[in-house]
DNA sequence: CGGGAAATAT
DNA sequence: AATATTTCCC
C-alpha cells in the first residue's frame, strides 16, 4: 500500500530553496570578462577549489567544442565574406550547451515546481533565471526529459522477453510519476495529507511563489547579461572505480562573439507586457550520484543523468 | 509568437 | 552512440 510516499517532495522547495549558493555562482561564473575569454577556459573559477572535479583541465578530454572564433560570418559587420557558399556559418555556432547535473536540476525543479501543466520552455526559462539559457535549449531539454519520463511509465516491461535478467521494475520515482500528474504547485499543507481534491488547480496564469514575498534584498539580475563568454568544460569524471564528482559550476552559452570587442548581443525578450516576472527563487541543489562502487550496498540502480539509452 | 517534434551536427 | 543544436510545423 503506498498511498503517501514522499510527502516532501516539492515541499523541500519551501525549505531548501533558499540556497542561493548554487544560484549566485551560476551568474557569477560570467568571469571577470575578457579574462576569460581571452585566455581559455578559466571556469575553474578560483573560488572555491576543492570542487574542482576532475574534468578541469581537461583540455582534451571532451574534445568536442569548437570555440568560437568564427564569428567571422557572423556576422556582424557585414563583411561577409562571402561566401563560401555552403554552409558555414551553420557548422560554427555556439559551443553547445552543456547541461550539467546541476543544471538540470534546477530543470527538473523548474519543471516539478510548475507542474507539467507550465512547465513550458519558456517558463522554466525563466524560472530556472539562468543567463544564456535560452528557449531552444530548454525546450530540447525538454524533449528529453519528457522523453525520459516517459520511458519510464510507459514502458517498464522488461521483460519481456524472455528472458531473463531483466528486472524490470519499474524503478520509476514517484516524484517522477507525480511529476507528471501533479498539476501546479500544490503545496501541500504542513503536517496534512495531500488533500488533492480538485484536479485542476485555481491557477489564474503566472504561478506566485510563495516565497517570492520573503526578502527581497537580492539583487538577481535576470534579464540582464554582461559577457557572456564561457565554455564548457570537460564532463563529470568518470566513474568506475574512481568516484569523484561534484560539484562543478555550471555555466554555458556563448554569445557570437568570442574575442571580440564588446559586441554585446541581446537576446530573449523583452517582453513584453504581459510577462509578470516571477521572483527568481534559489532552487535546492543536490548532487545525487550514485556512485557505485562496489557494491555499495544501496541499492540504487538508476541515475546517470538521463538514461536516455537504457540499452542499445 | 510559442511550443512541440524531427532532423542534423558534433 | 549519445547529446545538443537547429529547423520546421502546428
Amino acid at each position: 500500500m503506498r498511498e503517501e510516499e514522499e510527502p516532501s517532495w516539492f515541499a523541500r522547495f519551501d525549505e531548501d530553496l533558499p540556497a542561493p549558493d548554487e544560484l549566485m555562482p551560476l551568474s557569477q561564473s560570467l568571469i571577470t570578462r575578457d579574462l576569460a575569454a581571452a585566455f581559455d577556459i578559466p571556469t575553474t573559477h578560483g573560488g572555491g577549489g576543492p570542487l574542482s572535479g576532475g574534468a578541469d583541465g581537461a583540455g582534451g578530454a571532451g574534445g568536442q567544442e569548437m570555440n568560437g572564433g568564427a564569428s567571422s560570418a557572423a556576422g556582424s559587420s557585414g563583411g561577409n565574406g562571402g561566401g563560401n557558399g555552403e554552409e558555414p556559418a551553420r557548422t560554427l555556432k555556439r559551443p553547445r550547451l552543456v547541461w550539467t547535473p546541476q543544471l538540470h536540476k534546477r530543470f527538473v525543479d523548474a519543471v516539478a515546481h510548475l507542474g507539467i501543466k507550465n512547465a513550458v520552455p519558456k517558463t522554466i526559462m525563466q524560472l530556472m533565471s539562468v543567463d544564456g539559457l535560452t528557449r531552444e535549449n530548454v525546450a530540447s531539454h525538454l524533449q528529453k526529459y519528457r522523453l525520459y519520463l516517459k520511458r519510464m511509465q510507459g514502458l517498464g516491461n522488461g521483460g519481456g522477453g524472455g528472458g531473463g535478467s531483466h528486472s524490470s521494475g519499474s524503478g520509476t520515482d514517484a516524484a517522477t510519476e507525480h511529476l507528471f500528474a501533479t498539476g501546479p504547485s500544490p503545496f501541500l499543507p504542513p503536517g496534512r495529507g495531500p488533500a488533492v481534491a480538485d484536479p485542476y488547480t485555481p491557477y489564474a496564469a503566472m504561478p506566485s511563489h510563495p516565497a517570492a514575498h520573503h526578502h527581497h534584498h537580492h539583487p538577481q539580475q535576470i534579464g540582464h547579461f554582461h559577457h557572456p563568454a564561457a565554455r564548457p568544460l570537460g564532463h563529470y569524471g568518470a566513474g568506475p572505480g574512481g568516484g569523484f564528482d561534484h560539484g562543478f559550476l555550471s555555466r554555458a552559452v556563448a554569445s557570437g562573439a568570442p574575442v571580440g570587442p564588446p559586441g554585446m548581443h541581446h537576446r530573449m525578450v523583452g517582453g513584453g507586457a504581459a510577462m509578470g516576472m516571477m521572483a527568481p527563487s534559489s532552487f535546492a541543489e543536490e548532487l545525487e550520484l550514485g556512485s557505485r562502487g562496489g557494491g555499495g550496498g544501496g541499492g540504487r540502480r538508476e541515475l546517470t543523468l538521463f538514461p536516455t539509452s537504457g540499452e542499445h
